[in-house]
DNA sequence: TTAGTTTTGGTCAAGATGACCATAACTAAA
DNA sequence: TTTAGTTATGGTCATCTTGACCAAAACTAA
């Protein structure tokens, strides 16, 4: 047996070795907060089983394997840990600092997705995997804290710019729901008039028939996202 | 000696050897068009010596060896190619499809740059190392072809949003001469008045008591850049 | 001196944006 | 049954931005 592997080489052959390669991915939902009641950004983490940072949470990912595209590693690691496919998924940086893992040079590339959570992904949970409010973190593993802070300056801007937001709601939505998305998001609140003016210029709204019932006031009505399933828009140009 | 590359392994093993890992640039610099005059963009390029694609023109790149990060190994493909500074040096892409080259699983994270091009870079053209004009570039190896284009749709929206122009230029520049670089990378003309009055209304350009001396007509007042020289500014969050 | 060209400052209408008002429609409490 | 409370929805108004366009200033070259 000729393999070799590099974790198992002696000092001198690790600083040799070429960087190893990780996929890893932060998995953005919405789920009201215990508090409030209103929407707010989760995601989900992993509690590390071994060193480096053993016992610390950190974000799901793992190794590259050789058959296996990047985008559709992320997509895997996504079903792994919460069960759910993903709404959206782009690549979001390649973080490859010198120190980011204190036993071996580690480049990561980072997606970053965006889900519905279902009664499925709560299920997922368990000792190693668990939910966290997206501002209420704590001392995570690796540079995985400032990973989390670059997804989320991404997720503003794209919220602000791009149409990102109805990826993480339902196929029928009120107007107000898709405002408490764009409020819990870029926290600050906004006037639900003018809010509503810029959605019914946007040709992916559409507008359906039907009201959502059973709520304290005047039922609001239904309207449906039409627009593509963004899954990686950035990776057009590269099969 | 023990240590095992696995370009030396049989098919089996390096089926199970994990993707490579190498770091690729496209330098984008401005130069006078030889029919109009006109500024354009150009690229340099290298030839490939050996297979796969031994002949072809490829962008600059190789291996990342474990004690450099990211950004300093593309800044050292800018300096070996063209011996120049990068003036704008920013992480495009990771690319990893599965069948980029035909010998070996690689992953490329690919940076964008913008330089200035001076006697020093034409110095630098030899057989191997050429610039082409952008609009104009041929079959490029492996996926390099799509590679630029996504990297001109950045340029091109960069420049729309950001202020990413003046890192084309030199330290002093006319407005006309801003004006030129986004007609060129925007492939449209743009209203020299209108122009103008946005350039006025950014705070990053300084006015200075200069005039551009030696032309046909009026002489232009020269301007100066006062932003950050952008290195990398989607890398703040890690070091 | 004059024609030609670029630079520079300006106007005007159309469109987008933020602040704000008013009515419609429903629930829940009196 | 009435009334108060709350959200949904439609609208106005002033302000800002944008694109199209006009005109004078300033220089060169003939």
């Amino acid at each position: 047996m000729k393999r070799v592997y590099y974790s198992s080489a002696n000092v001198s052959e690790r600083q040799a070795a070429p960087p190893s390669l990780a996929i890893s991915t932060v998995i953005f939902a919405l789920r009201p907060s215990e508090s409030s009641g209103r929407p707010t950004l989760w995601l989900p983490l992993v509690r590390r089983i071994r060193e480096p940072f053993k016992g610390l949470w950190a974000l799901p990912g793992g190794p590259l394997s050789h058959d296996e595209s990047l985008q559709s590693a992320a997509a895997r690691n996504l079903q792994e840990t919460t069960g759910l496919a993903p709404r959206y998924l782009e690549q979001l940086y390649a973080f490859g600092g010198l120190h980011r893992s204190p036993t071996q040079r580690v480049v990561s590339i980072v997606y970053w997705a965006l889900v519905q959570p279902t009664e499925a992904a709560l299920a997922d949970e368990s000792e190693n995997v668990r939910w966290f409010r997206a501002d209420r973190l704590g001392h995570l593993a690796f540079d995985h804290n400032a990973i989390v802070d670059y997804a989320l300056g991404r997720l503003r801007n794209k919220l602000a710019y791009g149409s990102v937001a109805y990826h993480l709601l339902g196929e029928y939505f009120t107007l107000a729901q898709v405002r408490e998305v764009y409020e819990a998001v870029l926290d600050r609140q906004l006037d639900p008039a003018n809010f509503r003016r810029q959605l019914k210029s946007t040709p992916e709204i559409e507008e359906t028939g039907e009201y959502l019932q059973g709520g304290k006031h005047r039922p609001p009505r239904l309207y449906r996202y039409t627009g593509r399933p963004g899954l990686d828009p950035d990776n057009r140009s590269t099969p």
